[in-house]
DNA sequence: TATGAATGAGAATTCATTCAT
DNA sequence: AATGAATGAATTCTCATTCAT
């Protein structure tokens, strides 16, 4: 009987998931000013205001969505990265990882991509996101202090690692560049040339 | 007669140019989805229906728009550099030219930036745009030729040129990063370096 | 067994009595365009459904708020008159009676207002309704009979003893007008001036 | 050729009055809470968005509907009356004023009440509408300093004058009750005799 | 009895665009 | 060339109600 009076509909995670799925997909093919609610909605199969249970408005529902993206993005970009190891072998981690994410996500990385150089952004950078990208800072600190990367400002060092790749993953998914072997480690070998001593 | 038909021309240029503008500012206060053709038409000063004599439709006017700041952009940047000159003097000079063109326009830079990562961006480029860079492409190849950068993928070498100082602009604008000479010759040293010999 | 059902049922009263005192702040606040199920769900402390187990729908819910709240008014108005007293201690006692209802609830009496001129009125006054208000018919016919109360529609003689008094209140409320004891006593004359031959 | 740029679509006063009127008759047949801009729009034959050229939103509208029923109704009620006028006569003659506007006006009354003891009123109050009753004051002041009225609250006479009528003209449009000449006679009377010393 | 999830229909409002001048 | 009025279609979001438990 008690189980009876506990039990009721539960939220289904799936439905969340189809209502973000849906989104990017729309926000990648027509951009923001062609993605309704309501397209997102008939996408995600799902009615419109069933959007409204899980998000406040069209607003909470973009910067959950994009900083749920950015989190699943670096966790992936750090995932083998150790303070332990030698800087350069994690910068060289690091690179790879950036680049396994973008072809294993073409659509949440352009996703990001639109949303990180939208006014929206500017509306999340105040609250958190910046967050996500504490080893990258711990990495460039250390490699100054063990005399391996250049003593110029963190923001320099930063820009010559994620940005190229970032630029090249437009290229590849517009299919005018391959991110070959012998890409990869010419980018690796011009990033270090780049920010090493 | 001469002095009425130029009269009239100068003034459109004047509207055309306001909405332009607006249409900008717009764009990177408020983004895609918020900036309506009525909105613009306030901001600028003019009536909906006015637009309306000057582009075919928003569409068109946004693609206009797009393709009339990036030509003015690569003017500014491509400004002084030649192809008698040192490599790396022309590289040197490109930097300073697009940081120049960056510190003096704020909104057309956050346009071109938001623009170029939205899907409007792919039917544009099918049909010019990446022109622009063709002057790129040329330094980069005849430094190849000349034995002082690196003979990797163009892409790759390109890359490491604009991208990095886009996203230091960005920074910029939030206030997080300056561009002091300091910063500027280092930014320097890091491109040449990743990209020579 | 007694006492498990006497507790459902006090619970029942309770939630019942929650949603009709939300309906009618909310109905009064804000209207009834604005006063929707889920915002008097919120403000009762229930779910939205579990109005639907005590009411077949709004309308029903609202009709049988007013009749419920029409009630407690007549029953509070006409409490201590009594045939067999004078007819002007009966008109003197109702008008008292009255003003004591309305001073008491405001809140319940502003929603009578509402209601009485809303086209939902029209639904209601047919059912009953009016039935409240024999007690001053027989008033006045009596009234008339013993040649105290001038000779003309029972319409008339109604319209001059409670709807001063209604418009008074919601000076009342507005703190515009005060109930004091020279006002009611001046109320009592005027009225029975009006009516009496 | 100046005319021709000075010309241009003018706002048409006709559809102002077409929303007006469509307002009020869907307002008293259905409610605040059943009439939405697009049944008003339809029933008075334009589209939604043009409602919107002439009011702000929705609220904007039916304050300014309510200002202007409001200024016509008064203006109806206090025609031929004068302060040169004997006292009596300015109230009989207000009276007859009254009854005859309802008479030619049901829907615009009707509204008027429904309005009245709505919230939307409370928002209205404050900026103006019970300045339209300045005549009314000034007649009851005179007839106080003449002796004639009785010596109590302004607001006390005024609740006797209007609201009875107000009371008749609803059961009147329920066909409850007629404005016969011997009602509006007696009317008359029990007015007077209730404000009079 | 009681609930929170879920929904299609409909709310107010704004959209891109065209009309009439 | 220029305009403000006008609009049907589409926008975001809320509604009354039902479902599943």
């Amino acid at each position: 009987m008690t189980v009876y009076y506990r039990l009721m509909r539960y939220k289904d995670e799936n439905k969340k998931e189809a209502i973000y799925k849906a989104t990017i997909l729309l926000l990648n093919s027509e951009g923001f000013s062609s993605t309704s609610m309501s397209k997102i909605a008939k996408h995600a199969g799902v009615s419109p205001s069933t959007i409204y249970i899980y998000f406040e408005n069209k607003d909470d529902m973009l910067k959950k969505l994009y900083l749920d993206t950015k989190e699943k993005m670096s966790e992936r970009m750090f995932s083998g990265t150790n303070e332990k190891n030698d800087v350069k072998d994690n910068f060289e981690k690091l690179i790879r990882n950036y680049i396994d994410f973008i072809k294993d996500n073409k659509e949440p990385f352009l996703f990001l991509q639109q949303f990180t150089n939208s006014p929206y952004m500017s509306e999340v950078a105040s609250t958190s996101g910046s967050s996500y990208f504490t080893p990258m800072y711990d990495l460039v600190r250390r490699g100054k202090d063990e005399g391996k990367i250049k003593n110029v400002s963190d923001d320099l060092l930063l820009s010559h690692i994620e940005t190229p790749i970032t630029e090249l993953a437009k290229h590849y998914f517009r299919k005018e560049f391959e991110f070959t072997n012998k890409n990869i480690d010419d980018l690796i070998t011009m990033g270090w040339d780049a920010i090493k001593k």
